[in-house]
DNA sequence: ATCGTTGCAAAAGATTTGCAACTTC
DNA sequence: GAAGTTGCAAATCTTTTGCAACGAT
Protein backbone atom coordinates (compact mmCIF):
# COMPACT_ATOMS: atom_id res chain seq x y z
CA UNK A 1 0.00 0.00 0.00
CA UNK A 2 1.42 3.25 -1.36
CA UNK A 3 1.28 5.55 2.02
CA UNK A 4 4.39 7.81 1.47
CA UNK A 5 3.16 9.98 -1.74
CA UNK A 6 1.80 12.61 -0.85
CA UNK A 7 1.81 14.44 -4.29
CA UNK A 8 -0.43 12.06 -5.70
CA UNK A 9 -3.92 14.23 -3.88
CA UNK A 10 -2.21 17.18 -2.78
CA UNK A 11 -3.25 18.52 -6.54
CA UNK A 12 -7.45 17.57 -6.41
CA UNK A 13 -8.28 21.17 -6.68
CA UNK A 14 -5.79 21.21 -9.80
CA UNK A 15 -7.21 18.46 -11.30
CA UNK A 16 -11.12 19.72 -10.12
CA UNK A 17 -10.40 22.68 -12.05
CA UNK A 18 -8.82 21.40 -15.05
CA UNK A 19 -12.15 19.07 -15.41
CA UNK A 20 -14.39 21.08 -14.46
CA UNK A 21 -12.89 24.10 -16.41
CA UNK A 22 -14.22 23.14 -19.69
CA UNK A 23 -17.66 24.69 -18.86
CA UNK A 24 -18.11 24.73 -15.14
CA UNK A 25 -17.54 27.13 -12.40
CA UNK A 26 -14.44 27.81 -10.10
CA UNK A 27 -13.35 25.13 -8.24
CA UNK A 28 -11.66 26.55 -4.37
CA UNK A 29 -10.20 25.51 -2.00
CA UNK A 30 -11.51 24.98 1.56
CA UNK A 31 -11.21 23.30 4.84
CA UNK A 32 -13.96 20.86 4.15
CA UNK A 33 -12.76 19.89 1.23
CA UNK A 34 -9.52 19.29 2.12
CA UNK A 35 -10.67 17.57 4.85
CA UNK A 36 -12.88 14.70 2.86
CA UNK A 37 -10.12 14.41 0.70
CA UNK A 38 -7.97 13.93 3.72
CA UNK A 39 -10.39 11.42 5.64
CA UNK A 40 -10.67 9.14 2.77
CA UNK A 41 -6.92 9.05 2.13
CA UNK A 42 -6.57 7.74 5.23
CA UNK A 43 -9.02 5.45 5.22
CA UNK A 44 -7.66 3.24 2.51
CA UNK A 45 -10.66 1.19 2.00
CA UNK A 46 -14.01 2.15 0.69
CA UNK A 47 -16.39 3.71 2.76
CA UNK A 48 -19.74 5.37 2.25
CA UNK A 49 -20.69 8.92 2.89
CA UNK A 50 -21.75 8.91 5.76
CA UNK A 51 -19.00 6.99 7.27
CA UNK A 52 -16.53 9.32 5.96
CA UNK A 53 -19.51 12.00 7.46
CA UNK A 54 -18.59 10.03 10.97
CA UNK A 55 -14.87 9.62 10.53
CA UNK A 56 -14.69 13.58 10.03
CA UNK A 57 -16.38 13.67 12.86
CA UNK A 58 -14.69 12.01 14.54
CA UNK A 59 -11.49 13.50 13.81
CA UNK A 60 -13.03 16.59 14.88
CA UNK A 61 -14.00 18.38 11.79
CA UNK A 62 -17.13 19.52 11.19
CA UNK A 63 -18.40 18.97 8.00
CA UNK A 64 -21.89 19.22 6.91
CA UNK A 65 -23.19 15.64 5.59
CA UNK A 66 -24.48 17.41 1.99
CA UNK A 67 -21.06 18.92 1.72
CA UNK A 68 -19.64 15.44 2.13
CA UNK A 69 -21.96 14.29 -0.39
CA UNK A 70 -21.53 16.81 -2.72
CA UNK A 71 -17.52 16.71 -2.59
CA UNK A 72 -17.63 12.82 -3.03
CA UNK A 73 -19.84 13.73 -6.36
CA UNK A 74 -17.54 15.90 -7.79
CA UNK A 75 -14.49 13.81 -7.15
CA UNK A 76 -15.77 11.22 -8.50
CA UNK A 77 -16.88 13.01 -11.82
CA UNK A 78 -13.64 14.41 -12.01
CA UNK A 79 -12.29 10.97 -11.67
CA UNK A 80 -10.27 11.75 -8.68
CA UNK A 81 -11.61 8.93 -6.62
CA UNK A 82 -13.07 5.14 -7.32
CA UNK A 83 -16.83 4.91 -6.75
CA UNK A 84 -18.86 1.34 -6.30
CA UNK A 85 -22.01 0.34 -5.03
CA UNK A 86 -22.62 -2.20 -2.58
CA UNK A 87 -24.62 -5.32 -2.51
CA UNK A 88 -27.16 -3.45 -0.58
CA UNK A 89 -27.08 -0.02 -2.43
CA UNK A 90 -25.01 2.27 -0.93
CA UNK A 91 -22.29 3.98 -2.80
CA UNK A 92 -18.97 3.26 -1.60
CA UNK A 93 -16.12 5.76 -2.22
CA UNK A 94 -12.14 5.30 -2.03
CA UNK A 95 -9.40 7.34 -3.09
CA UNK A 96 -7.54 6.11 -6.38
CA UNK A 97 -4.59 4.97 -5.30
CA UNK A 98 -3.41 3.67 -8.73
CA UNK A 99 -4.61 4.71 -12.39
CA UNK A 100 -3.64 1.43 -14.08
CA UNK A 101 -6.70 -1.36 -14.26
CA UNK A 102 -7.52 -3.24 -10.97
CA UNK A 103 -10.15 -4.61 -9.49
CA UNK A 104 -11.42 -5.13 -6.14
CA UNK A 105 -12.25 -7.41 -3.61
CA UNK A 106 -14.87 -6.27 -0.42
CA UNK A 107 -15.64 -7.65 2.45
CA UNK A 108 -18.99 -8.32 3.11
CA UNK A 109 -19.07 -7.67 7.05
CA UNK A 110 -16.66 -4.79 6.98
CA UNK A 111 -16.70 -3.16 4.38
CA UNK A 112 -12.84 -3.50 3.95
CA UNK A 113 -11.35 -3.64 0.85
CA UNK A 114 -8.33 -5.05 -1.10
CA UNK A 115 -6.91 -4.33 -4.50
CA UNK A 116 -6.25 -7.45 -6.51
CA UNK A 117 -4.61 -8.01 -9.90
CA UNK A 118 -6.88 -8.99 -12.84
CA UNK A 119 -8.08 -12.12 -13.99
CA UNK A 120 -6.88 -12.63 -17.62
CA UNK A 121 -9.98 -12.11 -19.24
CA UNK A 122 -8.63 -10.33 -22.64
CA UNK A 123 -8.83 -13.57 -24.30
CA UNK A 124 -12.41 -13.97 -23.08
CA UNK A 125 -13.12 -10.47 -24.13
CA UNK A 126 -12.09 -10.46 -27.53
CA UNK A 127 -14.00 -13.90 -28.20
CA UNK A 128 -17.19 -12.17 -26.70
CA UNK A 129 -16.18 -9.31 -28.67
CA UNK A 130 -15.94 -11.21 -32.12
CA UNK A 131 -18.98 -13.04 -31.12
CA UNK A 132 -21.31 -10.21 -30.66
CA UNK A 133 -19.96 -7.46 -32.51
CA UNK A 134 -19.97 -5.47 -29.85
CA UNK A 135 -16.93 -2.95 -29.80
CA UNK A 136 -14.81 -1.05 -27.08
CA UNK A 137 -14.90 -3.45 -24.44
CA UNK A 138 -14.77 -2.53 -20.63
CA UNK A 139 -15.57 -4.16 -17.55
CA UNK A 140 -16.34 -3.79 -14.27
CA UNK A 141 -15.62 -6.77 -11.77
CA UNK A 142 -16.43 -6.44 -8.35
CA UNK A 143 -15.52 -9.36 -5.84
CA UNK A 144 -17.12 -9.76 -2.32
CA UNK A 145 -16.33 -12.03 0.22
CA UNK A 146 -15.95 -12.76 4.05
CA UNK A 147 -12.27 -11.61 4.92
CA UNK A 148 -10.82 -13.20 7.68
CA UNK A 149 -11.04 -11.08 10.10
CA UNK A 150 -14.67 -11.04 10.05
CA UNK A 151 -14.94 -14.78 9.26
CA UNK B 1 -43.09 -11.30 -27.16
CA UNK B 2 -45.70 -14.05 -25.39
CA UNK B 3 -44.43 -17.58 -27.16
CA UNK B 4 -46.44 -20.19 -26.54
CA UNK B 5 -44.58 -21.93 -24.55
CA UNK B 6 -45.45 -21.68 -21.02
CA UNK B 7 -43.84 -23.59 -19.32
CA UNK B 8 -40.71 -21.53 -18.86
CA UNK B 9 -42.12 -19.89 -16.37
CA UNK B 10 -45.15 -21.75 -14.84
CA UNK B 11 -43.16 -23.60 -12.61
CA UNK B 12 -41.55 -20.67 -10.69
CA UNK B 13 -44.27 -21.66 -7.63
CA UNK B 14 -42.75 -24.90 -7.62
CA UNK B 15 -39.39 -23.64 -7.55
CA UNK B 16 -40.06 -20.99 -5.35
CA UNK B 17 -41.49 -23.74 -2.83
CA UNK B 18 -38.48 -25.78 -3.27
CA UNK B 19 -35.85 -22.83 -2.36
CA UNK B 20 -38.28 -21.98 0.52
CA UNK B 21 -38.65 -25.28 2.02
CA UNK B 22 -35.55 -25.16 3.50
CA UNK B 23 -36.95 -23.22 5.81
CA UNK B 24 -39.44 -21.27 5.02
CA UNK B 25 -43.31 -20.52 4.83
CA UNK B 26 -45.42 -22.60 2.03
CA UNK B 27 -45.66 -20.24 -1.22
CA UNK B 28 -49.14 -19.93 -2.77
CA UNK B 29 -49.88 -18.70 -6.31
CA UNK B 30 -51.73 -15.14 -6.52
CA UNK B 31 -53.23 -13.86 -9.68
CA UNK B 32 -50.56 -10.89 -8.49
CA UNK B 33 -46.99 -12.86 -8.69
CA UNK B 34 -48.48 -14.46 -12.00
CA UNK B 35 -49.00 -11.28 -13.65
CA UNK B 36 -45.39 -9.86 -12.01
CA UNK B 37 -43.93 -12.92 -13.84
CA UNK B 38 -45.85 -12.63 -17.41
CA UNK B 39 -44.86 -8.99 -17.17
CA UNK B 40 -41.13 -9.09 -16.59
CA UNK B 41 -41.25 -12.13 -19.21
CA UNK B 42 -42.54 -9.85 -22.07
CA UNK B 43 -39.94 -7.44 -21.30
CA UNK B 44 -37.32 -9.19 -22.21
CA UNK B 45 -35.13 -6.36 -20.95
CA UNK B 46 -34.10 -5.26 -17.36
CA UNK B 47 -36.56 -3.14 -15.92
CA UNK B 48 -37.07 -1.34 -12.49
CA UNK B 49 -39.43 -2.73 -10.17
CA UNK B 50 -41.31 0.86 -10.96
CA UNK B 51 -41.40 0.27 -14.50
CA UNK B 52 -43.00 -3.13 -13.52
CA UNK B 53 -45.75 -1.69 -11.57
CA UNK B 54 -46.37 0.78 -15.00
CA UNK B 55 -46.39 -1.93 -16.89
CA UNK B 56 -48.72 -3.73 -14.95
CA UNK B 57 -51.13 -1.04 -14.81
CA UNK B 58 -50.93 -0.47 -18.24
CA UNK B 59 -52.13 -4.27 -18.82
CA UNK B 60 -54.82 -3.71 -16.70
CA UNK B 61 -53.41 -5.84 -13.84
CA UNK B 62 -54.17 -3.85 -10.23
CA UNK B 63 -51.02 -4.89 -8.59
CA UNK B 64 -49.87 -3.49 -5.20
CA UNK B 65 -45.82 -1.72 -5.74
CA UNK B 66 -45.34 -3.33 -2.57
CA UNK B 67 -46.31 -6.44 -3.85
CA UNK B 68 -44.00 -6.22 -7.22
CA UNK B 69 -40.90 -5.52 -4.74
CA UNK B 70 -41.82 -8.48 -2.72
CA UNK B 71 -42.31 -10.29 -5.39
CA UNK B 72 -39.45 -9.62 -7.38
CA UNK B 73 -37.26 -10.10 -4.05
CA UNK B 74 -38.19 -13.71 -3.42
CA UNK B 75 -38.20 -14.40 -7.32
CA UNK B 76 -34.29 -13.19 -7.05
CA UNK B 77 -33.80 -15.02 -3.75
CA UNK B 78 -34.70 -18.32 -5.28
CA UNK B 79 -32.38 -17.15 -8.19
CA UNK B 80 -35.42 -17.14 -10.45
CA UNK B 81 -34.87 -14.27 -12.06
CA UNK B 82 -31.67 -11.65 -12.42
CA UNK B 83 -30.83 -8.40 -10.40
CA UNK B 84 -28.33 -6.05 -11.23
CA UNK B 85 -27.94 -2.51 -10.17
CA UNK B 86 -27.89 0.25 -12.52
CA UNK B 87 -25.73 2.91 -12.08
CA UNK B 88 -27.91 5.43 -11.03
CA UNK B 89 -28.52 2.85 -8.01
CA UNK B 90 -31.86 1.09 -9.12
CA UNK B 91 -31.93 -2.49 -8.92
CA UNK B 92 -33.17 -3.84 -12.28
CA UNK B 93 -34.84 -7.45 -12.94
CA UNK B 94 -34.69 -9.47 -16.10
CA UNK B 95 -36.39 -12.98 -16.33
CA UNK B 96 -33.33 -15.13 -16.58
CA UNK B 97 -33.28 -16.97 -19.62
CA UNK B 98 -30.61 -19.59 -18.46
CA UNK B 99 -29.99 -21.19 -15.45
CA UNK B 100 -26.46 -21.29 -16.04
CA UNK B 101 -24.19 -18.55 -14.53
CA UNK B 102 -23.69 -15.81 -16.72
CA UNK B 103 -23.07 -12.13 -17.17
CA UNK B 104 -24.09 -9.15 -18.72
CA UNK B 105 -22.83 -7.52 -21.69
CA UNK B 106 -24.66 -4.19 -22.09
CA UNK B 107 -24.81 -1.48 -24.82
CA UNK B 108 -23.00 2.03 -23.72
CA UNK B 109 -25.31 3.37 -26.26
CA UNK B 110 -28.89 1.89 -26.37
CA UNK B 111 -28.95 -0.24 -23.62
CA UNK B 112 -29.99 -3.30 -24.69
CA UNK B 113 -28.35 -6.19 -22.76
CA UNK B 114 -26.80 -9.61 -23.79
CA UNK B 115 -25.68 -12.64 -21.98
CA UNK B 116 -22.70 -13.81 -22.35
CA UNK B 117 -20.64 -16.94 -21.03
CA UNK B 118 -18.74 -16.15 -18.01
CA UNK B 119 -14.95 -16.28 -18.29
CA UNK B 120 -12.75 -18.96 -16.73
CA UNK B 121 -12.41 -17.37 -13.49
CA UNK B 122 -12.23 -19.99 -10.72
CA UNK B 123 -8.91 -20.46 -11.18
CA UNK B 124 -8.24 -16.50 -10.68
CA UNK B 125 -10.82 -17.08 -7.75
CA UNK B 126 -9.08 -19.54 -6.18
CA UNK B 127 -5.76 -17.84 -6.20
CA UNK B 128 -7.75 -15.08 -4.52
CA UNK B 129 -8.95 -16.51 -2.27
CA UNK B 130 -5.82 -18.39 -0.83
CA UNK B 131 -3.68 -15.13 -1.00
CA UNK B 132 -5.91 -13.04 0.69
CA UNK B 133 -8.01 -15.68 3.05
CA UNK B 134 -11.53 -14.18 1.96
CA UNK B 135 -14.38 -16.76 1.91
CA UNK B 136 -17.31 -17.44 -0.05
CA UNK B 137 -16.09 -15.15 -3.28
CA UNK B 138 -18.93 -14.00 -5.70
CA UNK B 139 -18.30 -11.57 -8.30
CA UNK B 140 -20.50 -9.22 -10.50
CA UNK B 141 -18.76 -8.81 -13.92
CA UNK B 142 -20.47 -5.85 -15.84
CA UNK B 143 -19.44 -5.76 -19.50
CA UNK B 144 -19.72 -2.64 -21.29
CA UNK B 145 -19.12 -1.64 -25.44
CA UNK B 146 -21.19 -0.23 -28.15
CA UNK B 147 -23.51 -2.67 -29.99
CA UNK B 148 -23.45 -3.44 -33.55
CA UNK B 149 -26.48 -1.80 -34.36
CA UNK B 150 -25.65 1.84 -32.25
CA UNK B 151 -22.14 1.74 -33.95
C1' DA C 1 -60.14 -22.71 9.31
C1' DT C 2 -55.35 -21.78 8.65
C1' DC C 3 -51.79 -19.16 7.31
C1' DG C 4 -49.52 -17.07 3.39
C1' DT C 5 -50.50 -12.62 0.67
C1' DT C 6 -52.06 -8.15 -0.44
C1' DG C 7 -52.48 -3.16 -0.28
C1' DC C 8 -52.14 0.92 1.84
C1' DA C 9 -49.89 4.20 4.25
C1' DA C 10 -46.11 5.14 6.97
C1' DA C 11 -41.19 4.33 7.75
C1' DA C 12 -36.55 3.94 6.50
C1' DG C 13 -32.33 5.11 4.11
C1' DA C 14 -29.51 7.27 0.90
C1' DT C 15 -28.88 11.17 -1.72
C1' DT C 16 -30.21 15.78 -3.58
C1' DT C 17 -31.65 20.54 -3.49
C1' DG C 18 -33.42 25.45 -2.18
C1' DC C 19 -31.70 29.17 -0.04
C1' DA C 20 -29.63 32.48 3.16
C1' DA C 21 -25.31 33.05 5.32
C1' DC C 22 -20.49 32.64 4.67
C1' DT C 23 -15.66 32.08 2.50
C1' DT C 24 -12.25 32.33 -0.89
C1' DC C 25 -9.95 34.55 -4.61
C1' DG D 1 -17.33 42.24 -3.68
C1' DA D 2 -18.32 38.68 -6.88
C1' DA D 3 -18.90 34.03 -7.22
C1' DG D 4 -18.25 29.59 -5.46
C1' DT D 5 -19.44 26.94 -0.92
C1' DT D 6 -21.61 25.60 3.16
C1' DG D 7 -25.17 23.89 6.27
C1' DC D 8 -29.58 23.12 7.45
C1' DA D 9 -33.96 21.45 6.60
C1' DA D 10 -37.06 19.93 3.47
C1' DA D 11 -37.67 17.26 -0.60
C1' DT D 12 -36.84 13.06 -3.61
C1' DC D 13 -36.52 8.46 -4.62
C1' DT D 14 -36.26 3.69 -4.06
C1' DT D 15 -37.31 0.05 -1.16
C1' DT D 16 -39.14 -1.95 3.22
C1' DT D 17 -42.53 -2.84 6.79
C1' DG D 18 -46.73 -2.86 10.11
C1' DC D 19 -51.11 -4.31 10.06
C1' DA D 20 -55.89 -5.39 9.03
C1' DA D 21 -58.40 -7.36 5.32
C1' DC D 22 -58.22 -11.01 1.99
C1' DG D 23 -57.71 -15.43 -0.59
C1' DA D 24 -55.58 -19.94 -1.48
C1' DT D 25 -55.24 -24.56 0.10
Amino acid sequence: MTTGNRTEWTDWTESLRHVRSQSGPKVRSTRQRQAVVEVLENAGDFRSAQQLHADLRDRGDQVGLSTVYRTLRSLTEAGHIDAIRAEDGETLYRHCVTRRRHHHLVCRKCGRAIDVPPPNIDTWSEGVAAETGFANLTHRLDTFGTCPASA
